[in-house]
DNA sequence: AAACTATAACGTAATATTGCAATATATAAA
DNA sequence: TTTATATATTGCAATATTACGTTATAGTTT
């Protein structure tokens, strides 16, 4: 145990799972927040904006980038990371879909 | 260590953390996609969708209970659950924002 | 080449999460 | 009051996450 089960539940589940998981973490949503502050790539500056020793933001980005929230390109020695629109598109559908479907709720 | 820092970052940052934290499992999403299904309110009809353990689904409830993603009213011996529309609409937004500000990020 | 910069990887301690069996609680029905 | 039904709590073992010091890697500059 301590691992999560996925084979009871579909592809999607899962996938939004995933998305959402490495999510939930402020420093990473920090991170995304900067992201979209400075409107376009970062290197290391995310270290001046965030109080976390180097090693543990390289950790969550690497998060971020597994579930293709970001994505980087080299750029000399440092490294320039940016949104991914397709996931972040795909979550915000997920979301907008359950807001439309939520409405004409009136039990509880 | 193990303990997520909240204080570097904004109230915004750790209520957005803390809502998708609380969907980073299938299992939730599974919850609240059964939810979004019967259109209502359901009591433990959800263990008949999800092949977990009852104490393990109840667990998932109160996750999301937590983080005001589920509100549920007793209703004899069960308890009604449904969504709660007021935290679905705020990380909509939160996702519907990102979405707008990333159309024009066109680096990496 | 040597020094510097930016980032990643490794190792580790503390804590959190997951999943479940067993048990408890609470209302309803008989 | 006994029995059944629905949900919650407790306790536990396995695993995951968080945070960071230290060390490695790789490109840049001097």
């Amino acid at each position: 145990m301590g691992t999560t089960k996925t084979d009871p539940f579909t592809d999607e589940q899962n996938k939004i799972a995933i998305i959402t998981k490495a999510l939930g973490h402020p420093a990473r949503i920090a991170i995304i927040d900067h992201l979209l502050k400075v409107n376009a790539c970062i290197g290391n500056d995310i270290l001046e904006e965030i109080p976390l020793a180097q090693p543990t933001i390289s950790q969550h980005i690497k998060v971020l980038k597994n579930a293709d929230l970001i994505k980087g390109t080299v750029e000399g020695t440092a490294i320039n990371y940016c949104i991914n629109e397709a996931t972040f598109e795909l979550i915000s559908n997920y979301f907008k879909n359950i807001a439309i479907n939520t409405i004409h709720q009136d039990c509880c």
